[in-house]
RNA sequence: GGUCCUUUGGCCGAGUGGCUAGGCACAGCUCUGCAAAAGCUUCUACAGCGGUUCGAAUCCGCUAGGGACCUCCA
């Protein structure tokens, strides 16, 4: 079945056909490892990590790059461009070096967490600072670009003479020109819409290389276009990053690998949507962000408790990557017991034995099941609907626990059926959606343990010992450990 | 100020011309020593006004609210 992109830059669905047959290129905007990050930055990470599974599913060999900033994006807030990073080192008296390292490893960790598939490779600025001077240089020898002490800037007015500036982000160069916020220090610039390509470091600055323009250091856009054709090369498949980024970021990004490489740098573009907290973009510039750190112990104020990432992973699922998704403890523990139910039937699934006889006694319900299964592949490759692929499995949760409890008969589904809807199940929740038991069942001397106590508890209430019977499972309640006891007078228990 | 997007039941959230989305919460029932879980059932909404159409949450217009980008941002 053919895949269907939303294409940013197109804004509309296109099929997707990979430039060489078999093999995708994708790159993906990563963190500025300057600070923790944050739920928000949770969502391209997961919603890029699904479309890579998905594309490899799909039997296409995918190279993913997803870089590291850490070389701090200048800030021209103020008179003088200041160095993110370096700003941030000093106030935490750090080397800069080290300061990158420990959020790096705060964010691969949490990446870990969410089960993120690790990127093919994870490039960082201050590796490719090279790389970066040399695409510079061939901008400037293009003329697309003009050195003024020290800095360099892309000549955006000569680019959009020949070019389509702003067709990404849907913006009209002129009115560009004129709605450019009035900005100090910018007096250097041939015009307000140019954009730095390095900036001379002022003295107090920490991070600085040698340029052929004096010392400085890159500026925003640069690093991804010129890692992005460095392991990609000058046109590849898929970029992707949040809808934030589409201006001014990749609209650059366009620009210059345009005039660097002679050729459009991407093919389909994709954008994921914005996490909201009441209603508003959650973003550093809101004061309103909450910290992986902080959902994952509940250490917030707007917090009503800790949220395993697996929750996450599935309340981001549940809604399609363009739409916004609005935050709330409240979302949070629905999108809590609705995968915990999911993820039950689903365990329930694979330990169902198929009844002996194939054909199925009721092929109505065969036969919707079968649907519902196929539209598993269907939904996501119509841009990657998750949130229809989980509503189809929760249809088929009532079925699953129904044959466990004995309310419908095995047989009434054909064997081929049930084990279609163990591999389907298993293939999607584990492999492309990537989700994970939350619980420690699978810890062995847990397992021993609790089944010393369900042994015991069993015989107390054979012996209609209730009083014994219900310590037992109220002690485990307190401690966290929820005992069920099923129709055939089994006993099950989870986290 | 400019450009663009959005408004779905108590909450989150699919859905783009006709068919029950789904989840959570709530309520009732069944099962059960009790509870939980599970199953069944109930609640069945599309900001407002007008238009197009046999038919609109879905298309068009206006009004109102919310938001994003234009500045670092996932």
């Amino acid at each position: 079945m053919p895949l269907k992109i939303y294409n940013s830059f197109t804004r509309q669905k296109e099929l997707f056909n990979p430039i060489t047959p078999g093999h995708v290129g994708m790159y993906v905007c990563g963190p500025t490892v300057s600070g923790e990050s944050h739920l928000g930055h949770a969502r391209p990470y997961i919603t890029f990590d699904i479309v890579y599974r998905y594309l490899t599913f799909k039997g296409n060999k995918v190279r993913y790059v997803r870089n590291i900033t850490d070389a701090g994006h200048f800030e021209e807030e103020g008179r003088e461009a200041e160095d993110k990073i370096s700003k941030k080192a000093v106030l935490e008296r750090l080397e800069p070096m080290e300061l990158v390292q420990k959020y790096t490893n705060l964010f691969h960790w949490a990446m870990k967490q969410f089960n993120c598939t690790e990127p093919s490779i994870e490039p960082t600025a201050t590796g490719h600072i090279i790389e970066q001077i040399g695409m510079i240089q061939k901008i400037i020898n293009e003329g697309y670009a003009y050195e003024v002490n020290g800095s360099v800037y892309f000549d955006v007015k000569k680019y959009a003479a020949s070019h389509d500036y702003g067709k990404l982000s849907g913006r009209v160069i002129d009115e560009l020109l004129e709605t450019t916020r009035e900005l100090e220090g910018q007096e250097e610039k041939r015009d307000r819409a140019d954009f730095a390509l390095w900036k001379s470091a002022a003295p107090e600055h920490i991070m600085r290389w040698q340029s052929p323009w004096g010392e400085g250091f890159p500026g925003w856009h640069i690093e991804c276009s010129a890692m992005a054709t460095k392991y990609l090369g000058t046109t590849f498949d898929i970029h992707g990053g949040g809808m934030d980024l589409q201006f001014p970021h990749h609209e650059s990004e366009i620009a210059q690998s345009t005039i660097c490489n002679h050729a459009a740098p991407v093919k389909y573009w994709m954008h994921n949507n914005m996490i909201t907290i009441n209603g508003k973009k959650m973003g550093k510039s809101y004061n309103n962000v909450i910290k992986l750190t902080e959902m994952f112990s509940g250490n917030h104020p707007l917090l009503t408790q800790a949220f395993h990432p697996m929750t996450i992973r599935f309340f981001i699922l549940q809604s399609h990557y363009r739409s916004t998704l609005d935050f709330s403890s409240e979302a949070l523990v629905a999108s809590e017991k609705a995968f915990k139910r999911l993820w039950e039937a689903y365990e329930a699934l694979q330990k169902l034995e198929p009844a002996n006889q194939g054909a199925a006694t009721d092929t109505e319900l065969d036969a919707r099941i079968l649907k519902w299964l196929d539209e598993f592949e269907e939904f996501t490759d119509d841009d990657f609907s998750t949130p229809k692929v989980l509503a189809n499995m929760f249809e088929m949760a009532p079925v699953i626990n129904s044959i466990k409890d004995g309310l419908i008969a095995p047989a009434a589904i054909a064997t081929s059926t049930l084990q279609l809807m163990k591999e389907k199940f298993r293939v999607f929740l584990e492999d492309i959606f990537g989700l994970q038991p939350v619980s420690e069942s699978n810890n062995n001397t847990l397992k021993a343990v609790m089944q010393l106590l369900i042994d015991i508890r069993k015989e107390a209430k054979s012996k209609k010992d209730f009083a014994l019977s219900d310590k037992i499972r109220n002690q485990l309640n307190q401690a966290g450990v929820l005992i069920k006891d099923e129709k055939d007078g089994g006993m099950s228990w989870s986290l």
